[in-house]
DNA sequence: GTCTATAGACCGATAGAC
DNA sequence: GTCTATCGGTCTATAGAC
């Protein structure tokens, strides 16, 4: 799980590259280009396409793991779910550009239907924000949330909109539909 | 626009790998096996696959510019607005498996920046459920609509509920979101 | 860790018969 | 409207030198 430099070089020329072309639209030339390395530099450091998009997404969750578990180490539950909010909220302002694209590209979201990595931050995720309550609207409600926030950062209205105006408009939003 | 039986074969069987595979990730070879002809018989239809791909993307469109367009006749304002997310809820939970990934695929947003028939939509849509009012808050809270409907629908969270519970507990947030 | 060079499959696209 | 056959190019992936 701990990157080398190199290993860190291709990584994030291909989150890069992912939220511009699709996962299916980007070659490992692509990326060897980006880093200013041939192909073969690039299989050095993974041994197939597949392993680099699950990097990628990998590091894209470890963002997402991080925010978790400081929101789990809070006082009360409704502290920690402030907090995760709050965090999620930064999180998809700070990657406007790429976040969106990657958590829906239908590879990657693939790759969190089988393995168990994803499926546990999703679990945690889940227990923080509706707890134990599984019923259809508790359920819709937090898709809603976090589509709503991954969603919205992206979207072409909000476009020329400033870092911090959509980051206090975001949160603002987030809190009253958490209510 | 109006297409033939042959085009809307291909259409559909493009919109439905786009979804699962990407539009970078999708072949004229997959479209071709999908409808069960050979690459050649796809070509005759369309010369290129960005031609296959704009109109596939037109075609989804085509629905949401219908569901507009219903609303625009409505008596008042505040009708236009509610039938139009009454409008994209049903859009929505309706291609729950296949608007989403569409709607975010980095090479169809690309198209949706290039062509005039994308941006008179998104503008005839902002108009209807913001109206003259182009402040940031204004402009968030719409994305935040959009985003939560069009991203709620394919979240995991929601992958095993009733199209019919999906649509109303999303109908009713939206309404919530509106006021 | 990076390179050159290459293998074999598949890509988008075209020609021409039926 | 669909087919067979083919083109040049790019794809993922590997071998082996430095």
């Amino acid at each position: 799980m701990a990157l080398t430099a190199a290993q860190n070089r291709v990584v994030t020329a291909a989150v890069e590259l992912f939220a511009r072309n699709g996962v299916g639209g980007t070659s490992l030339q692509m990326i060897a280009d980006e880093i200013g390395v041939t192909k073969a530099a690039v299989y050095h450091q993974y041994n197939t396409k597949d392993e680099i998009v699950l990097a990628a997404a990998e590091a894209e969750l470890a963002r997402l793991e991080s925010v978790l578990s400081q929101a789990e180490a809070a006082g009360s539950p409704k502290q920690a779910r402030a907090a995760l909010v709050a965090g999620i909220v930064d999180l998809a302002v700070e990657g406007r550009r790429t976040v969106g694209s990657i958590l829906n590209d239908p590879v990657i979201v693939g790759f969190f239907a089988d393995h168990r990595m994803f499926r546990d931050v999703m679990t945690r995720l889940r227990r923080l924000l509706i707890g134990d309550d599984t019923g259809p609207e508790a359920r819709v409600q937090t898709a809603i949330l976090l589509a709503a926030i991954s969603g919205a950062v992206m979207h072409p209205f909000v476009a020329d909109l400033d870092d911090e105006v959509l980051r206090t408009q975001l949160l603002h939003m987030a809190v009253r539909l958490l209510q």
